[in-house]
DNA sequence: TTACAATATTGTAACCATTACAATTTAATA
DNA sequence: TATTAAATTGTAATGGTTACAATATTGTAA
């Protein structure tokens, strides 16, 4: 099954109409879990798709958000990404090469005092720091500028 | 010591000039641990000093967020909030109150496969949900309602 | 198929938090 | 006091996001 046919399932199940930009738009995130930004989303989409108008990228980020079939990560307070994954992961963002790597995270709150009686809907763990192969490059640079 | 002196010797210790601004900021975010926005410390400040501008709150909090005296909560994606509490703790932000709670949560990410070679420097754990005091308004609001 | 109503998409303009920048003021040092 | 660096301010711009009205598309029922 490709990926087109997936989202039009995904969406059918949540009893959203599989309407072009949606199942485009969900595809587009299911193959490319990178993390991106509205805006590029739009210009990932444009070629294939010359009508999609930014606020249509809008709208329909809303509703996809709205049935749960895509996260907001506000790693980033510059502007919002958007992750179709499923399942509870964490982010890490690179401040160097501004990548952003899932890893395995599934903290449990529910034994935590200050929370008693809270009703906890969406976790979202954010990591920053450098990653390892920022961190190589760096350290190559320096070897190379004491070597001068 | 009251909060005033505590920020001036915080300012100090790392290196950073107390000026008005500085200190009174400062000590505002440590005697209000509310996360406020820039906007909203920019209006508590006011009264106390007229001549304070918009841009000033601005520069402020990117000093104080350059030596690490305050962090950023980007769990709100429309703005961001400052926080100058010390030590590790978790945010919670109730969906129907917008306050933001803290909480108990130091990670340990430093197994985590997917990140090894990694280097981590902040973390930062975002809940959000439904606070307990809302939780008891809604359910006393539908009793209500089914008793009408 | 056709007509109608509901929903979805689009373009334009506005909104608003944040930033850039240049001018002014303040503070530190000699 | 003079000099210089740092801090503060006001204005204008930036840019992601949203409001809104017009248009297009889709689903349903006759």
């Amino acid at each position: 099954m490709n990926v087109l046919e997936k989202a039009r399932r995904m969406l059918k199940a949540k009893a959203v109409r599989p309407t072009m930009i949606r199942v485009r738009l969900l595809a587009y995130l299911l193959a490319h879990p990178v993390h991106p930004t509205a805006d590029q989303l739009y210009q990932a989409l444009l070629p294939g798709f010359p009508t999609l108008s930014k606020t249509s990228v809008y709208n329909t980020l809303d509703k996809l958000l709205e049935v749960k079939l895509v996260r907001l990560i506000t790693i980033d307070e510059k502007e919002t990404r958007y992750d179709a994954g499923t399942g509870v992961h964490g982010h890490f963002l690179c401040k160097h090469c501004s990548d952003i790597t899932d890893f395995a995270a599934n903290p449990d709150y529910t034994g935590c005092t200050e929370l008693s009686g809270y009703q906890i809907d969406d976790c979202n763990v954010y990591l920053t720091g450098i990653c390892k192969v920022c961190l190589q490059n760096i350290n190559k640079t320096q070897k190379e500028e004491k070597a001068v």
